[in-house]
DNA sequence: TTGCGTGCAAAGGTTTTGCAGCAAG
DNA sequence: CTTGCTGCAAAACCTTTGCACGCAA
């Protein structure tokens, strides 16, 4: 599949209807590199630490806006800090493993299907989804592990 | 199915591990007249409107409380705020309208069951999951539709 | 009585907004 | 040049916490 993420970053933020500046690059070029899922501050911190110049408001109204152009994708995984996390082309869900916090994608063709036609038979069109399941690893070596 | 509302309030909370003060009363009197899903503050401010004395710092407490002891389910529907509603002892979860906010709860066995079988293929134990589903309602005379 | 629970106010963390200056086209 | 974008600081918002007082058992 051919996503916008192959564009050099200017023709990807041009293709989205967002003119092309620094902040905007940066933001769009760590998300890139990044196959993590980051909040506003982790995105932030990450390029100050980098050395460039950007303001939290910047990184919060560029996230915003590429959320709306369909460039990333927003997730409220816990009840604090949204995270973000650059759309690829590939819809997917979340396993969080509460022990260690690692973050699974899976994709279940199953699922997908019986919302579309839970939402159907309740009158309704499918427009959106938000699934995530949390989980405990069953790695013996999981070293965030409690107890 | 008997469940913890059919008890009278204080014997609910009693055997929750609660003591039962009047604040902790009037929340969970107001949920179980309640079946919509509502945050801290409606409520704080529906309380204080019948009169009631009671304060938001409490009620954010109680409902922790509630929520720890398996009395309240607390969801993250949007980004912003979290909302508490009576554990009835049916599990569900959540359609909710973009057009109205129309919240509608569904259980589907299939989606339940798969959602075990991906934490398990992938090596995890199941221990939670959050599925929201977004649509749009077909009603006609839906007067909060947009547009 | 005795300690847990409460209310108030202040603090905390995340996100948004107002505004003057600056950069992109 | 001209408009839109940025950075800073302040505000907004939801939620939590410190503390002295008061109610439940």
């Amino acid at each position: 599949m051919n996503t916008e993420q192959d564009k050099p970053l200017t023709e990807c933020l041009k293709s989205a209807g967002l003119s092309a500046t620094q902040p905007r690059r940066l933001v769009l070029q760590l998300l890139q590199q990044q196959s993590d899922h980051l909040s506003a501050d982790e995105v932030y911190r990450r390029l100050v630490d980098a050395g460039e110049s950007i303001g939290i408001a910047s990184v919060y109204r560029i996230l915003a806006q590429f959320e709306n152009s369909g460039l990333v994708n927003r997730h409220q995984f816990d009840g604090t800090t949204a995270v973000y996390e650059l759309e690829r082309g590939h819809h997917h869900d979340h396993l969080i493993c509460q022990d260690c916090g690692e973050i699974i994608e899976f994709i279940d063709e199953e699922i997908e299907l019986r919302q579309k036609q839970i939402a159907n038979e309740l009158g309704f069109t499918l427009a959106d989804h938000a699934l995530t399941l949390f989980g405990r690893c069953q790695r013996s070596n999981c070293e965030n592990r409690k107890r």
